[in-house]
Parts: structure tokens; C-alpha cells; sequence
DNA sequence: AACGGACATGTTCCTTAGTACATGTGATAC
DNA sequence: GTATCACATGTACTAAGGAACATGTCCGTT
């Protein structure tokens, strides 16, 4: 139920359209929590009919800005201070990092060269944006003060991330792209009862 | 398909049944790669089926140890080599952050002491499975050495994530809990044109 | 006047993740 | 003997995410 909070969150800044907050989603959010438009707009749909929105006004081309009711904000209140916190972590480069001794030292070179890259610049992009916001360019309301911080959350991790990346290339590790335990024809005789967990 | 390619993956270093593959995505990748019975189970069959793994052994109640044939070994290393990294984070602690000025002061401090506890005790866990690796305890085979690299990852992942949290509960932000523009009767007539991002 | 691009909202369908439920076996301890 | 626990595999259902498709409008430019 992330994204129905979201949407409330943002909502309680003041009221925005499907539209609108799908671009805040992508602008600010969207690296760190995705949503597209087609999932923003059933939430919004059923978070009318469940009372926790209502239509503020109408405009053109058949805009509809949504505003938060005080159902709403109890709700994304209640959320943030009695709901336990989802710590899942669902990094797909760190599940591939697990198979490195599959590749070609060579593809695996390339590879985590491009991830540290690619850190690098999305931590750039988040510290030039905490700059800017240091520097007074949003003003210091309390929404700005939160953004902040999410905005250095986003910078930490992608740095963490950049440095593990290089971190890695220097890790040297054996080639096993040859005579694994697979392709060689020998039958050790492993699964019925084997670990195969290094524990 | 990550979850097909993580289990073919593990399926590369020996044969194993679905219940050693769903303990070995608890206890290394839980954290990381969260990965439930039902769908490995259903995965494997479906694999099964494609012809990527074939079945090894059959043991004692019931058990079915799985073997990775050519095709899946082939499938896993295109994966690893030329399939784009899906770089999607998701990080409810971060969706979260942006909506601090809704919280309360205390309740905020506390959930800031919470989070930076929790990190630090993942990554302690994680710095004391890589202690263990580095010791010799498991050895170093080339599998060993891409787990060392994971392990580092989540290391540097939930460290980078306690800090910050330190880091946020030092933070001062004005308490967003009173006067903001829902519970103030004013109307400012936002909505039609206006735009909350704080570009 | 025609055109393109940003604005704006939705539906449909498919895949994936997650929870709850359901069943049965073999080994060990009491 | 029997109770309990770890082993072991699955089905059914629900929720969530993501891609593709579909439609229409206002505004600025040429």
C-alpha cells in the first residue's frame, strides 16, 4: 500500500492532478520509488471512493485535481508512525554480483565498469540537486527540509553503490567460466543429501 | 525473470531441490533478493519444462533435486552478459523520508533511532559473514569469491543507510504537524494551474 | 488552417510477488 | 509409542507492478 501513502503524502503538500503527481513520481521519485501513470490513476480512483480524497477542482482537458481529506491525512499519518517499516531491498546487481564467477573476466570487467558509472552519475545528479536545494533555490519549508533528506538518501546509497562497483574490479577472482562442476564429465554424486550452502 | 536466472544461477555450483533453493535465497539473499517457496517451486517447474534444468535425484520424501543442463547454463550466462541491468531501487525507508515534516518531532526521532539500529545490525551481520569468508572458512573457489562481492555490497548497502539515518535524526526540520494548507481553512485556489513541484 | 507536442485520463492484459492453506514423511527425543 | 520438529512439495488466491493500447484536448508555431 506504498504507493496509496505517496500519493497521499504528495497530496498533503496541497492538491494535484493524476497527471501531476505521476510527474512528481518520475521527477523526484523516480528512482528511488517508480510508479507509472496507469497505477497512480486506479489508486486515486479508489482512494475517492474509500474517502481519503476528493475532487478539488476541474480544468482543462478534463483534469481532475484531487485534494487530501482529513480521512487522508489521519490515514498517511498513521501509516508513517504505527506502520512497521518495509526494509525489503531488491537489488537486481547485487543478485547478478552473486554469479560473477559465471562470466568471462573480460564481459565482467566491462560490467562493473558501466555500474560504476552509471552510480556515479545518478549520485551526481542527486548531490547537484541537494546543492541547489542547500542553497536556498526551493525555499526551507518543511516539505523541502523532508525532500532533503530523501534527496541524501538517494545520494549515499548510489555513492555506496559506485564504490562497491569499483571496489569489485579490483576484487580479483578465479576464472570459473571453465571446469566447473557442470561441464566436466565427472558425477560427483552431489543432491541427495549434499549442501550445497557454504555455511 | 531475475528469480529464473538467481536459480539457475545457484543451480550452476551442484544440483539442489527447491527447498534448498528456497533456504539458500533466505539465508544469503534474503535480504536482498527476497524469494518465496511457491514461486521457486513453480519456477522450477516451469524451467523444467523449457528444458534449462532437468532433475538429478530423487530422495526421500518426496524430494526432487534439480541439475542445470546446457541450455540453462547457456540462458544464465546471457543473462549475466547481455541482458541490461534492471537498476530499479525501492526503498520504502526512502519513500518514507520524504514525507517527515507529516510526522511528529518525538515520533520522528524515534523512528530515525529505529531505522539506524536496524541498518547497522544487517550490515554488522553481513560484516561478520564477510569476516568468516575472509578467514578461509569456506574456502576459495571462484562461487566463494562472487558471494564475498555480494556480501560486500550489502555491507557497504546498510551501512551507507545507517549513516544516513544518523545523519537525518541531526537534521533539524520545522514541525510540519500544525498549520500546514490542509487544516487551515484557507482556500489558495491551487490545483488548476499550479504547479507543487518545487523545481 | 494545419500540425505537433505537451497535457490529461483512462482500460486491458500479462507477469510477478506474497500470503494462506494443505498435505505428507522421516528422524529424534521423551 | 507418540509427539514434535525439520524436511519437502505443492495449490489457491490476492495484490501489485509494468507494458501496451486507446482516446481526446489545448496551445503554440509555422
Amino acid at each position: 500500500m506504498s504507493l496509496r501513502h505517496g500519493l497521499l503524502g504528495l497530496l498533503a503538500e496541497g492538491p494535484a492532478s493524476g497527471y501531476d503527481l505521476a510527474r512528481r513520481f518520475q521527477e523526484v521519485l523516480g528512482a528511488l520509488w517508480p510508479a507509472q501513470h496507469p497505477k497512480i490513476y486506479a489508486e486515486l480512483g479508489k482512494m475517492a471512493t474509500d474517502g481519503l480524497i476528493d475532487i478539488d477542482s476541474r480544468g482543462p482537458r478534463g483534469r481532475k485535481a484531487y485534494r487530501i481529506t482529513d480521512a487522508g491525512l489521519a490515514e498517511v499519518r498513521q501509516w508513517l508512525t504505527n506502520v512497521d517499516v518495509d526494509h525489503t531491498v531488491r537489488l537486481e546487481p547485487l543478485l547478478r554480483s552473486f554469479f560473477f564467477w559465471l562470466m568471462d573476466p573480460d564481459d565482467l570487467a566491462r560490467h562493473l565498469r558501466q555500474e560504476a558509472q552509471f552510480y556515479t552519475e545518478q549520485a551526481a545528479m542527486y548531490r547537484a540537486y541537494a546543492h541547489r536545494k542547500d542553497a536556498g533555490e526551493f525555499g526551507s519549508t518543511p516539505q523541502v527540509q523532508s525532500m532533503r533528506i530523501t534527496i541524501e538518501g538517494g545520494v549515499r546509497v548510489y555513492e555506496a553503490l559506485a564504490e562497491w562497483a569499483r571496489w569489485a574490479a579490483t576484487y580479483k577472482l578465479p576464472d570459473g567460466t571453465q571446469n566447473n562442476d557442470h561441464d566436466d564429465g565427472s558425477h560427483n554424486n552431489r543432491g541427495q543429501d549434499d549442501e550445497p550452502d557454504p555455511r
